[in-house]
DNA sequence: AATTGCTGTGTTATCGGTAACAGGATAACA
DNA sequence: TGTTATCCTGTTACCGATAACACAGCAATT
């Protein structure tokens, strides 16, 4: 492998001056600035992570915290980091992965943390590294979400235009902005249109959807769609649905959330909200290297729409 | 943080002493050792990750190579992941994610490849580090994967002596060795128990086993259990059966294999046998880093038993 | 007592980068 | 022309570890 020495005789400098045009370009002229671009293309130069660390004080590294069980987590995650992933590469960063079960820090540069629940406010406190959260969260920290407020009023619209009569909202018990927000979309879209919303919230498991579907299915004329807040429900939903003998899409309908794998493994397939989990992932690792770089300023949030994919449970 | 030359102080020796106690102990003397360990543990030191990779002409990182599309696979590769990534924190190692799309490696000290098929066998050649196989193969490169023939024969098993009369394999279409080896674990109890084997093989999408099932429906008396090479297979086995109004467990069975999140979407859950994907990825991880302090000595393989998780698929 | 060998420890140089400082060249000004 | 400021580039020291070598102390050998 070639060292900033190789590139600095190749191109008749000091390596002080291969180190400024990659670090400081605008302290060269840019005569030897091209020379040096020259040497490093030719030698195929790429800097060593290693040293660079030791002598930023720095590790490239970003941990990656994982706060959700992944018995219960769907394969999202896998998404989520590639994402990560690919971004921390290019800037020679590496991840590290950390579950609750193995919280014991070794030292990083910052943080990328997922699945927060409220009660890990101060866990997230007490990271000393910049931090930017996966998730909507009101502690002021940094975020990158879907915009679950506007996905769900899409939907919302959606169902609407295509002629379901009745919208039932299937939202996921949890006290979390996420599920607030989502809430917030389906009943802003009701009341716009004049109709009057009907909301449940179960825990997010398809065994509860489905149950409640069967206990309540009385309930249900036909002609109704049930917007569920993630496609977890809604496979339980659709199951339970055809179990009862309903037909779907021309009599009930069903939409989920998230997009990622579920709504594949539902027959038919289901009409969801495709979040861009890749695309997010990425952000989440710009927005923290920026961080790094900047001593840790604040960067706001980001806001990611989402996707109305059809499937066959929609008209 | 503190550093070698703090814990040297401390403990009146040269920083070499404390470095060899880390790396040589058997070359420092007892009483040494005491004051030095003594030492480390009140400043609480922990090594430079980045100081040791340079030093050391490495880089402390892995790269995990997923070679499949992630579009289509299960959620499996994120306890691989984590078991992965916890054992290498351990060793002060981080990873870095490669997919097919973003191959242009970096540096790293070794690589972990999973999800890879017969024509992946120059890329892997090529690789210039030490190399482990997430799954079985025939290049003899080191591998960690399941026992695919003796959990196919422990299910086979299972099934015949449930009482099922007819056992249905489905395998997953691919000529891929661990394909094979299921198919064989099948074989060879079928075979044992003087009963005909019964074999199909079909694409790894729900959708295939569903439609297979549908087609031949007739075929199939009563008390016949499907022995899937997957969960996802089975999943759509359960679906269709149902669909024809089977009844799951008594006149038919199932039987999924992997154990990994899909094996619970399904209703009732499948019975499977369940991989220890996190186990197995800690000790690819072991494994790889083993190789790369023994300048890439082979490793040879290691098989990892299942677990046949009951679910309601079988009686 | 002198030589040899073995242990165990310290010294030095090095890994590949970067910050801080030093100093030469040129332009701007008195 | 001499002084000062500005711009660029090179030199030096250092980040925190490790390998290679040097060498002191002691036991075994002659």
């Amino acid at each position: 492998m070639a060292t900033l020495t190789d590139v600095a005789k190749k191109a008749n400098v000091s390596k002080m001056t291969v180190s400024r045009v990659i670090n400081h370009p605008e302290q060269v002229r840019d005569e030897l600035k091209e020379l040096v671009y020259e040497a490093m293309r030719e030698l195929n130069y790429r800097p060593n992570a290693a040293a660079k660390a030791l002598a930023n004080k720095r590790t490239q590294i970003i941990k990656l915290l994982i706060l959700e069980e992944m018995d219960t987590t769907e394969p999202y995650y896998m998404f989520l980091l590639t994402g990560i992933a690919n971004e921390l590469d290019k800037y020679a960063y590496s991840l590290q992965l950390l579950t609750r079960n193995n919280v014991q820090i070794g030292d990083s540069d910052g943080f990328i943390v997922c699945g927060m629940r409220r009660e890990d406010e101060t866990l997230i406190k007490s990271l000393d590294k910049p931090v930017v959260l996966f998730g909507q969260n009101e502690m002021g920290t940094d975020f990158i979400d879907s915009n679950n407020e506007e996905s769900m009023a899409k939907a919302t619209k959606y169902a609407i235009e295509k002629g379901y009569e009745k919208i039932v909202y299937l939202g996921i018990a949890i006290d979390e902005p996420f599920s607030h927000s989502r809430e917030k979309g389906y009943i802003k879209v009701m009341n716009d249109y004049g109709k009057k919303p009907c909301i449940y919230n179960l825990k997010n498991r398809s065994r509860y959807s489905a149950a409640f579907i069967k206990e309540n299915w009385g309930k249900f004329s036909e002609n109704t769609l049930f917007l569920c807040a993630s496609d977890r429900l809604g496979l339980g939903v659709v199951r339970e649905i055809k179990e009862q003998n309903g037909i779907i899409p021309e009599d009930y309908g069903v939409i989920g959330h998230d997009g990622v794998f579920l709504d594949q493994i539902a027959y038919p397939h289901l009409t969801t909200l495709k979040q861009s989990i890749t695309e997010m992932g990425a952000a989440c690792a710009r927005m923290v290297l920026k961080k790094v770089n900047e001593e840790g300023k604040a960067q706001g949030n980001q806001l990611f729409e989402t996707e109305l994919k059809r499937g066959g449970t929609t008209r």
